[in-house]
DNA sequence: GTCATTGCAAATACTTTGCAAATCA
DNA sequence: TGATTTGCAAAGTATTTGCAATGAC
């Protein structure tokens, strides 16, 4: 799925979500929204707007990244303590993580087999379910 | 599962993996092996152990927290960015997590159904499964 | 011009580490 | 006694926040 969202659409992703197309948002954007799903922390996606010569604080990386998550337009991994993930695909899915190399990639949910939860305590509703496949190469 | 260790199986269990059974090692074990399964930081097990007039410092509760983890005494749950939970229940399980309350308990791999991942890429095989499943309260 | 947004630097939260003093075998 | 362990304080890493300057409409 490449080039999900020209510019021209990525402006209007965010206007209508009433966030002002900024100089260093629509950078961020482009590379979160138009190309192949993402996965990315502060860090990394500071790292290359940065090597593509834009210049946008790591702040307003992070300031963004969760303003994005807050309008649903990224989902949050949660994969080890001490850096969060931000993911551009929003739909159902799960994560397989290669701990050596620190590779992420999606897991199509048809792939890991039927999966329902019963005996949750009564009263509670299932929210969400988060899946983390640990890989590692064949030994 | 209350009462899994008594003081003389916990000692016991300390010099079987060559670590000293210190003042302060003991009391943190005491806390996660003497009862049921546990779910801590090193933050709440801290206050613990604080709580019931032992001295242990903070710095030696994370200290104690992994050293334990690597040899396989506690288990590591990536729940949230920010802090590290462990687990002393180190069999094959899943876990629910209250968002709105913090709570967090253990799921039987039963409850979840049978599961199974397909199409890892070549050469790779699966090293740990993480299930965290996310409830509220029914609105 | 007005109000949202940005960038910096400071603050916060969590965790690890260096090292001298204390402790255990 | 000799090696390990502890505690403190300092450093490190990840993230958030206050506020003055900037930028969008």
């Amino acid at each position: 799925m490449m080039q999900r969202l020209s510019p021209e659409q990525i402006t209007a992703l965010l206007t209508a979500h009433t966030v002002r197309p900024t100089r260093q948002r629509l950078a961020l954007a482009m590379h979160l929204f138009s190309g192949p799903h993402r996965h990315v922390t502060a860090e990394t996606l500071h790292r290359e707007v940065q090597a593509e010569g834009h210049t946008v604080s790591l702040a307003t990386v992070y300031n963004t990244l969760n303003h994005f998550h807050t309008l649903g337009l990224l989902g949050e991994v949660s994969l080890t303590p001490g850096s969060t993930w931000f993911d551009t695909n929003t739909k159902h899915h799960f994560h397989a993580f290669h701990e050596e190399t620190g590779e992420l990639w999606d897991i199509d949910p048809a792939e890991v087999g039927p999966v329902a939860v019963a005996g949750l305590p009564e009263g509670m509703e299932l929210a969400r379910m988060d899946v983390v496949i640990r890989v590692r190469s064949k030994g």
